[in-house]
DNA sequence: GAGAAATATGTTAGCGCTGTCATAATGACT
DNA sequence: AGTCATTATGACAGCGCTAACATATTTCTC
């Protein structure tokens, strides 16, 4: 679509030096006279060339582009996770190609091949669930790939995120040294998210080893919302009221279960505790901040981006880093 | 960093044709004989090849790539708008190239700059402020451009969005016409969001009109957040306790002051009515939902990406797209 | 069955940049 | 003055693809 743009050509001959000086200039690369960075500088100025990254990525084979794969912006966690690939891209010069896979691992292969042929530095995707082509694909191309959020399995290249079994089963851990037994669990659809499956699978743990065994438990068959929350808590209070403990899939539930409470007059905490998952701030700002596992999503993001950085190539050796999480006392548990 | 990957030679070699032919069965374009096709696409399947859009974009001078410039991530709106502009682009083959602006000028200009370096197919922008460096590289370059989110101004190409002067001036209509006379505004940081001040015009306006005046105002000198709204309406009431309505300047302020009243035991809408912007789920799915304009972002993207790709050229008259909004009327209000 | 029209394929010449290797100019140290 | 490093610049080829213009080949038309 751009016309008549200057080039590298116009610029050099603006500046009258060669073209591979320009190109020298202006990727701050080998030595410089400073007259003659003076000189070339202005020459842009005065012509407002803009490089062609694509011709760039062409001659040298590699892209100042960072494929970056989320399964939903729905879900507030995976802004926040761009966010802290932003912010670490944000001084590189990197520039992230976004795309959304809806939870679907073939809608993730398609995205791939499509990020592959930009050649990108690296490639950010969450999970370890791909199909074989998508692992084929990635092991051919060679890129650095690191797989966030999750650590509980092993990575491609890199994995940057926590165990979500061990928070489960800590979450369980600290529910019942806070004395409580009875409890419920109220989740949404865990085939798309294997994380909320897995600390659900830590916290079974957890109550087996203390004896305990989940009293209830729904399922909303769809994604995590807080209507979801309010409408899922609704129903399983219906049918066992007896609970003293709600463990939700995650803060977008728990809050919503929380106003399901307000609603139905039940006090929180003395007759039904909550306890959500993710350390969301609107979990927080509640007029009783809400018991939760704290994870930080921009971390994340930003040591998987530092992480890639450091090498181009894939270290010998996979590496997984725990950004770890904290329990959130809270006031509703 | 991809490495002996299969080019568009190889495959014409195994498949026994040219060059461009291989190049026009995986662009779908010219005519290619039924027999050709499979055999390309064999050999491409065999070789796992994968074309490299840098070298095509150089060929043909446009890429695949749209650019995206969004002032933030933090606010949920933003990423609504860049699902609806996912959502519309999924099906095309072009892919978002996004840069956040945090609201700088200066950031968003040299966005601009790394974004036009891949020449996108077209650039979305928020807001109709940008520095004069950045206006003109955008008709230099040509690429069409859509502003979001706001038509309160004249656009670079087209806009899509909605009057938030008027959204706010028809809030104030409607309130006032539900009887409330005492208003109290609690507001964020604007100097960033310039939409926000455009609502908060247009809420004086419809005052003025009324022969009524804001009696209350109050402004936390930062991002809005359920937290900052929380704390604000509380500041305004300890100094104004006598207002029947608080104007929030969206809806995440709004339910920070709802969980306010909630602690402070003052009696929602009996007492203070409370009134956001947006229509966020978090807002409707409160034990009372709240009362708010509600704007569609998700819309705004993907009309935005719709309207873009309709042509490849400027077109001769600027076009402003009129999104619209719906006064919610909830149960705070 | 000659010519027009459509369909299918190929040839050539770059797109704008950077890697590689060479060359020139300067200083540093014998 | 001569060797050696160091710094500064340039020539040239080519990255992998596609636009533009041929050139076959087939199908239709009267």
């Amino acid at each position: 679509m751009l016309q008549d743009m200057p080039t590298l050509t116009d610029v050099a001959k603006l500046a009258g030096v060669s073209e591979i000086t320009v190109s020298r200039v202006v990727r701050n690369k080998g030595p410089i006279a400073d007259a003659t960075r003076t000189r070339v500088l202005s020459a842009i100025e005065k012509l407002g060339y803009v490089p062609n990254r694509a011709a760039g990525s062409l001659a040298s084979s590699g892209s100042q582009l960072m494929g970056v794969l989320l399964p939903s912006l729905s879900n507030i966690v995976f802004p926040e996770v761009l966010r802290g690939i932003h912010s670490a891209l944000a001084s590189t010069g990197y520039q992230p190609l976004i795309g959304v896979t809806d939870y679907d691992l073939k809608t993730e292969q398609g995205i791939v091949s499509s990020l592959l042929a930009w050649q990108p530095a690296a490639i950010i995707m969450t999970g370890f669930d791909h199909t074989d082509a998508t692992r084929r694909m990635l092991a051919n191309s060679r890129v650095r790939v690191a797989e966030l959020m999750d650590i509980d399995a092993d990575p491609i290249d890199i994995a940057v995120g926590l165990s979500h079994r061990r928070a489960g089963f800590d979450a369980g851990r600290h529910l019942i040294s806070r004395g409580y037994r009875r409890f419920g669990y109220v989740g949404h659809d865990w085939d798309a998210d294997r994380r909320a499956r897995l600390r659900y699978e830590g916290l079974c743990t957890a109550l087996a080893e203390a004896g305990l065994t989940l009293e209830a438990e729904q399922r909303f068959a769809g994604p995590s919302s807080t209507i979801a929350g309010r409408d899922t808590l609704a129903a399983m209070m219906a049918k066992n009221p007896t609970i003293d403990v709600a463990v939700f899939s995650n803060d977008d539930m728990a809050v919503g279960g929380f106003f399901y409470c307000l609603t139905a007059g039940i006090a929180v905490k003395e007759k039904l505790a909550l306890f959500g998952f993710n350390g969301l701030d609107i979990g927080q700002s509640l007029p009783m901040p809400l018991s939760t596992v704290r994870s930080n999503r921009f971390l994340i993001g930003k040591i998987a981006v530092e992480k890639l950085l450091e090498s181009g190539e894939r270290p010998t050796e996979k590496q997984i880093i725990d950004t770890g999480y904290e329990i959130v006392a809270g006031a509703t548990a």
